[in-house]
RNA sequence: GGAGGGUUACCGAAGUGGUCAUAACGGGGCGGUCUUGAAAACCGUUAGGGUGCAAGCCCACAAGAGUUCGAAUCUCUUACCCUCCUCCA
């Protein structure tokens, strides 16, 4: 959510920043003038309603101080009417119109962030070398299988497409991995959340999942069930209703949701570990086998609370941390600053750094996400009401980054370490995590 | 799952239909005055939101709805916490 005094303030100015997201500014130019026009109609009835509240509380205070029933019954009579003028003033209505039009408005791209869509992303960082085969490299669906690391066959068996089941050396380069993320920003003294994977209705309306986006997200309620009696699809309303959370993000947020943070707590700095459970409508191609995209992965996710003079300081610290853990792989990948078209709603600037899959060379060169590093300023804060004290309450800035997503790096080390007797080199950093194994 | 009890400020807690939410009373933290220093005492502060140039006004007693001229107080719904029973890794 954007501050509406920007709007009010200088709504040509906020048209043009979200021009380079591609919007058109005679339409966006439309939408504010409606929602200033909606917006002083609110302040104008909310007015009118306290001025009635203001008389009412005086008459009020005289009747219990009415000197006799004449009097009495005169201040009731009054007080009677300005109730009923009273209720009759509804500002929920507008205020929900004007909420529905804010929430849909993205954040603003800060400054430096490029106009246009990804085809203006900018690489600013490139990690690593690009690996060379003297033989035929093999791709990770074919490695992962024939080294027992993942099975595919029978995921789909217990679970369905979009899955897949971590076997053997493959659940220990997993936990390698995690275990290397963690040790790494324990280091760096960042503070470890495991959340509860479940969430509830507030904190995804908090995080900006619901309502608007809940066809991505996984939900339940204790009375869906197929051969439940009475089983339903959840609802909302649902007393039991939770919802999966799509990233250990959505549920950092609302940890200090509806919180003032002290001045002498900031900054906070989190790391987050859960799976991610995503249902992928409409992203599922050929070009994505294997386990680079799915319903479940797991992700470390790093997260800050602070004052706004702090986030550029910040943003560049967790892109840096993104980057040593990649570069601590051995794994080649680069850093691409994208374009405001393509920084998600939520965000003011994101880093995306992208690991390097040797067999999906053919698209886009074969660098895929595996961390997403942003701020999204006050947005966030703002949603989730998310504040510090200093003269006066101020909303914080939030940034976050993956540190990292396990489920691409899978692939990209068994792909760029393969050698040519079938085997898979273990990066250094996660021998110690695997017994000393050297191979996989 | 069953039966009770609770939710008011930083903490404890009073208030049970208007005269106590400018929140009684007790306690802790921080800053200040005083002091050679400390203690004590005193003053300020320790979570708010909306609107307005401002004075101010409105809202906030877990959340929402209702009864009433008027609700912290009465009724209903929901959330959360505690105790006991039941169940359980």
């Amino acid at each position: 959510m954007i501050d509406i005094n920007l709007i009010r303030e200088g709504s040509e100015a906020v048209a043009k920043t979200l021009a380079k997201r591609g919007y058109e500014i005679e339409q966006v130019s439309k939408m504010f003038a409606e929602l200033l026009k909606l917006d002083a109609k609110k302040r104008k009835i909310q007015t009118e309603g306290e001025n009635l509240r203001a008389e009412r509380n005086r008459l009020n205070d005289q009747i219990s101080k009415a000197k006799d029933a004449t009097e009495r019954t005169n201040l009731i009579a009054g007080t009677k009417v300005l109730s009923e003028k009273i209720s009759k003033i509804n500002i929920d209505k507008i205020e929900k119109k004007i909420f529905d039009i804010m929430a849909g408005i993205p954040n603003l791209p800060m400054e430096e962030v490029q106009s246009g869509g990804k085809e203006k992303n900018r690489v600013v960082e490139t990690i690593g070398v690009k690996p060379t085969f003297d033989f035929k490299p093999k791709d990770h669906v074919e490695l992962c299988t024939s080294l027992g690391l993942i099975d595919y066959e029978r995921a789909a068996k217990i679970s369905g497409r979009g899955t897949w089941v971590y076997t053997n050396m493959g659940a220990r380069l997993e936990w390698a991995l995690l275990n290397y993320f963690v040790d790494f920003h324990t280091r760096n003294g960042y503070e470890f959340i495991m959340p509860p994977h479940l969430l509830n209705y507030q904190s995804g309306y908090a995080a900006g999942q619901f309502p608007k986006f809940a066809e991505n997200i996984f939900c339940t309620s204790a009375g869906a069930g197929i051969g439940t009696k009475g089983g339903k699809a959840p609802k909302f309303s649902d007393p039991d209703f939770r919802f999966l959370l799509p990233t250990s993000e959505t549920a950092i947020i609302n940890l200090h949701r509806d919180e003032i943070i002290p001045q002498d707590k900031l900054p906070i700095k989190y790391f987050g570990f859960s799976p991610c459970y995503r249902r992928e409508i409409g992203n599922y191609g050929n070009s994505e086998r294997g386990m680079i995209r799915g319903f479940q992965f797991h992700k470390i996710e790093q997260f800050i609370f602070c004052n706004k003079e702090d986030d550029e300081q910040y943003f560049l610290e967790i892109v840096s941390n993104a980057e040593e853990l990649v570069r601590g792989l051995g794994l080649h990948a680069r850093t691409v600053a994208l374009a405001a078209g393509d920084v998600g709603g939520a965000m003011a600037k994101t880093y995306d750094i992208e690991v390097y899959i040797p067999s999906m060379t053919s698209i886009e060169g074969g660098f895929k996400e595996v961390s997403s590093c942003s701020t999204a300023q006050q947005y966030q804060a703002r949603r989730a009401a998310i504040r510090t004290k200093r003269t006066t309450t101020e909303f914080v800035h939030t940034l976050n980054a993956s540190g990292l997503a396990t489920s691409r790096l899978i692939p990209a080390i068994v792909e760029q370490f393969q050698t040519a007797d079938g085997r898979v080199r273990v990066p250094e950093v996660l021998q110690k995590y695997l017994g000393g194994a050297k191979f996989l």
